[in-house]
Order: structure tokens, then C-alpha cells, then sequence
DNA sequence: ACTAAAATGGACCGGCAGGTCCAGAAAAAG
DNA sequence: CTTTTTCTGGACCTGCCGGTCCATTTTAGT
């Protein structure tokens, strides 16, 4: 079983485990820099998690998850106004233009969803939270008449959750963050109906 | 210098490190793997890469890099009809579902990008390139009035970028091109002046 | 043919990072 | 208070992998 105290640095490893690989990657952080941070040692580390740096990995990958979707509330739980898809939006741009070049998530999936399937169940997961969450707004919208009610609500929430993605992905790579309010604007343009940006 | 069999061997060399790093992600790929598949020894490798291992995925890196556009030709280059827009969409998502989950690209930059602007540079360029072509295309339909004016044609060709982009990104971790097909299917639509799907 | 440069093969090294082990402290259980 | 379980610390081991070195073979140049 599992003391107070015992869950508590469980939780502590993968804080900062988390917090390591989002300034460092996933490549360059070892379980000695985790135990560093974390002021632990290799003991309790394989204490809680037997089956080591991939067991860790994947508690961090779904830790991460967590925040992603945690970060966009409540904007993303209420998407029934224009003005709340905006500020959502916003969140999201601002959110990942802070974090710049480190995507968490990104680098743990590429690094783990290869090998292990669990790790792609993690995003997978993720995907269609938001997805589902996304979909909500639109089908929402589409009751109050504000989106078009011929408009396949799934598939554009998967166009939306694609848009961020790829944004995200250029901007870890470039820096910039244009193609993110690119996407972002463009795919909201095309669910108000308009065509002209 | 560089005689006709070196540059044939420093090429294999390439190739190989390229094709080992689609099937097994640039992480679980060792030099010895990269020699043993191109029948070549350590010394050849620190011969035509001196700076080791960083050098070579470096040029990997870019190898790849003209790979993702040449395999989008001829389509990308003449964006001249909607047609020609379908066969464009249709050659991205059969080359991505083919490749699954491996996206050597995007692997490669997560790995090296954060270390090195070197990398980085490789992407950008890639990147630049290939919404310049789709501009182009943009611009083109538009002289010829099948595209409104008014769209901002640099704006859109980011968005679709990202778009294919997010839709990669989806694929790779879970293994289904649907996000891919809706997000290249609503920006077309959003191309196209139409606003359902 | 001779020489210089380039190409090749592979033995070897050194460090590092993931993982093991165990002994002792702290908590929980009774 | 005793016993049992959990927690903690860190020394240690080991395999692996990037990188070095050099001896040998092949190619290019004249």
C-alpha cells in the first residue's frame, strides 16, 4: 500500500519530472536530474515506480495531458458565445506561445507512443476530450442558431483540434507563432460562416 | 575532397540513418545500428561526419526535408484548378497514412531543435518553402477569379499549413488520418468560399 | 609505377545512465 | 512496546553507445 507521506513524494517525482523535461526535454533528462530536483533518491524512485524510466514517463505524459485540458478551462467547457470562443482562443495562444519551443506532451508521445501502446492511449484520450469538448461548443452554437445547422459538428471539431495541433507543432519548431493564430483564426472564420479573412 | 565513392558512400550512409530512423525513432537508433544497415564501419562514419552524431542527423534532417516536398510534386507546384487542389490533398494523406507513425521530420526537430538552431533553420526553411508554394497557388486561383481577393492568400496558406501539420501530428500518435482528411477537407472548403461540409 | 590522399575496418576506450541491493529510519498495525 | 510494513539513502554494478585511433586497402594524380 501506500502512506500519506509515500503518495505525496510519488506525486513530487513527477512534478518534477514534469517540470525537467519541459525545460530540457525528454531526451536530455535523467532519472539522477529528477532525483536532483525532486531532492529523492534512485530508491524511492524505483520504489514507486518498479518498472522505471518508461513507468515514470508515462505518469508524466498523463499528468500532462491533465493540464493541457486543465489550462483552457473554463473557456473550453463554454464555448456559447463568440466572445467565449475568442477568449478560448486567446488561451490557447497565450498559453502556448509562454511555454515556446517545449511541448511536454509532443515530445513524450514521440518518444514513447512508438514503442509502448499505453502511451498512445494517453493521447488518445487527450484528443478526444478536447474533440468532444470542441464538438459541444459547436453542436451548442447550432442549437442557439448562431452556427450553421447543416455543419458536421464532429469533423470540424476534429479540423479544430488539428489546427491547434499543427499550430503548436510549428511553433515548437520555429518559434513563432503566427501559424498558430493562423489556424486558429482561420478554422473560427470558417465556423461563422465567412469566407474572407 | 571527396571522391565518387565517397560521396556514393557518405550518401548510403544517409539513407540508411534516414530509414533506420523511420522504423525505430531517432532515440533507439545507434551509429552501429546505422553501420551495421549500410555495411559501413565507425571510422567511415566519423570520416564524412566528423562532428559524430549530431552532424549526421543534421544531414538527415535535411535529406528528409526535400523528401516531404518532392513527394508532394507535381501537384504542389501547379495549384492551378480545384482538381489540381484534390490531387494535392489526396497525395498528402496517402503519403502520411502510408507512413503511420513515423514522422521522421518532426522526430528528428523535437530531438534536435531544442540543442541546436542548425536544426531549427532546417525546418523553417522546409516550412517557408512549402507555404510559399501553397501561396503561390492561392494567388494564382485567385488571378483567375476562382478565389476571392480579398483573402489574405500568405494568412491562409499558413492555416494550411498547420493544418496539415496538426493533421500529422494526430496521425502519429494515434494512428488514424481522419483529423488529417478533416482538417485539409475544411480549409479547401474555406478555399472554396463555402462554409459547410 | 610511385606517391599522396582518401577510404575502410574494427579494436578499443571512457563515461554515463538505468537499474540493483541492502541497510537503516519512519510509520502503521496490533 | 513489538512487529511488520513502508519509506529512504546511496553505494555499486553493468551494458551500452558515442567517440578515438591506427593499420590496411583502395583510388587519384602525374
Amino acid at each position: 500500500m501506500l502512506t500519506t507521506k509515500g503518495a505525496a513524494t510519488r506525486q513530487r517525482i513527477i512534478d518534477g519530472a514534469a517540470a525537467e523535461i519541459r525545460n530540457r526535454g525528454v531526451a536530455a533528462t535523467t532519472l539522477e536530474d529528477v532525483c536532483r530536483r525532486t531532492a529523492t533518491s534512485k530508491g524511492q524512485l524505483f520504489h514507486y515506480f518498479p518498472d522505471g524510466k518508461e513507468q515514470l514517463l508515462l505518469a508524466v505524459a498523463d499528468h500532462e495531458a491533465e493540464r493541457v485540458l486543465a489550462d483552457q478551462q473554463p473557456h473550453l467547457g463554454a464555448l456559447t458565445s463568440w466572445s467565449a470562443w475568442q477568449d478560448w482562443r486567446d488561451v490557447v495562444v497565450r498559453r502556448y506561445r509562454a511555454q515556446g519551443v517545449h511541448c511536454p506532451l509532443g515530445v513524450l508521445i514521440t518518444e514513447l507512443g512508438r514503442s509502448t501502446p499505453a502511451a498512445r492511449a494517453v493521447t488518445g484520450r487527450l484528443i478526444e476530450q478536447w474533440q468532444g469538448a470542441l464538438r459541444a461548443g459547436i453542436t451548442g452554437m447550432q442549437h442557439t442558431g448562431r452556427i450553421a445547422g447543416e455543419l458536421d459538428a464532429d469533423r470540424t471539431a476534429a479540423a479544430l483540434v488539428a489546427a491547434v495541433q499543427g499550430g503548436v507543432a510549428v511553433l515548437m519548431s520555429t518559434g513563432r507563432s503566427t501559424h498558430l493564430e493562423a489556424a486558429l483564426d482561420t478554422a473560427l472564420l470558417f465556423l461563422q460562416g465567412k469566407h474572407t479573412n
